[in-house]
DNA sequence: TAAAAGTTTGCAGAGGCTGCAAGTTCGGCC
DNA sequence: GGCCGAACTTGCAGCCTCTGCAAACTTTTA
């Protein structure tokens, strides 16, 4: 259970967090200071370290992993689903996470589109990730450890994945008011499925 | 013509670039200031910061475009082309380049490897140049040009692309000792093309 | 050769980030 | 309740990245 330390902690956490992306927000990631979201937050900026190791990683946040990990969910479906639809069926719960989420992902996804020096580290964020996914792939597939298939198709995944996190939240212009994100996902995934040369059928 | 002036400067970076990449290998990125790759290039630190908007600029480098960009290529494969194909063939001579630029690449592959905060910085110079890829996409395939599908299929490539890199570079271990940039960049579009349900077959 | 154009450099300064040591709060135990 | 140790916060000093500006300096051009 959560002790008073605890929920200090979260609390502070969620308390940078929001201040950064609220700031950010507003006046784009350069034009905020440590100083400046530390005080919204009201700690010092010292203090701001102790909680995230660089101004990137507020905005960005971390997977808070409870419960089973992505891969231990890809091992666990049977061996005989293709490769795609068991990834798929594997980050069925981190993507309802997402949706649950809407609204601090919605801001963060626009944050990010803005500061287009954060996309990366979101990505880096994902590459840490999908080298596990790799191991777990490799495995479900009976090839070595360490090859170069199961790596790709994490990495492809991966990407489909932020492809679809992009799509969802932008919802600009002339694109539908709401989409579901695992509705967007599994198209990329069709895609990943079929092979790139057959292009979706629906919409653009 | 390059006159004393553009030689000089082409001269001053490559010094920079190759006195970053030296001092990275030896000691880790991190262990280097912008002080100690000036001095070893013989320039000030603020001479530095007039080639290189960021350190790690230095060690990326950027792509010195000259001739046709891979979008004017892409867009002169005949339309009956598969995409994938069509693709590959637009790449061809930046991959070219890279191999007859190989030792270069090499170490500056060996540097991002070792230094992980590189890598996404990799990933983002990439992702700019897919935003390009995308548009050529959706031409090519007579989709509208802020859609989905081309900018999927534009990243899906660029990574694809960046894992035979890195492929190509990972030459540890049981590695076969040298490989063929244009070869491995070949395999990892066959998978995309054949959809991910369908290993690939020769080597795991 | 003198003016114009382009480059290098030093300097001052903002801001990110770290180690350290002192102060404060919290949890457990007598 | 009171006390101790662990965990957390904070200020401070300091290094480093990166920027704007203005003064040299070098190359090009007329």
């Amino acid at each position: 259970m959560l002790n008073r330390r605890d929920r200090k902690k979260l609390q502070t956490r969620a308390a940078l967090m929001s201040a950064a992306l609220r700031l950010a927000e507003e006046r784009g990631l350069d034009h905020v200071t440590v100083e400046e979201i530390s005080e919204a937050a009201d700690v010092s900026p010292r203090t701001f370290f102790n909680y995230f190791a660089t101004k990137d990683d507020a905005i960005i946040g971390e997977p808070v992993a409870d419960g089973p990990s992505v891969c231990d969910r890809l091992l666990a479906v049977p061996a005989e689903v293709p490769l795609v639809a068991a990834v798929l069926t594997a980050l069925v719960p981190e993507i309802e996470q997402i949706q649950a989420d809407r609204d601090i992902w919605l801001l963060r996804m626009r944050v990010i589109k803005d500061n287009s020096a954060l996309l990366p580290i979101l990505v880096a964020k994902g590459a840490i990730a999908e080298q596990e996914w790799a191991g777990a792939i490799a495995t479900r597939l009976g090839l070595p450890a360490g090859g170069y298939f199961p790596l790709l198709a994490a990495t492809l995944t991966g990407t489909a994945v932020r492809a679809a996190m992009m799509r969802w939240a932008d919802r600009s212009d002339d694109n539908p008011g709401d989409q579901n994100l695992l509705e967007l996902v599994r198209e990329a995934f069709g895609v990943l499925a079929e092979g790139l040369n057959t292009p979706i059928k629906k919409g653009d």
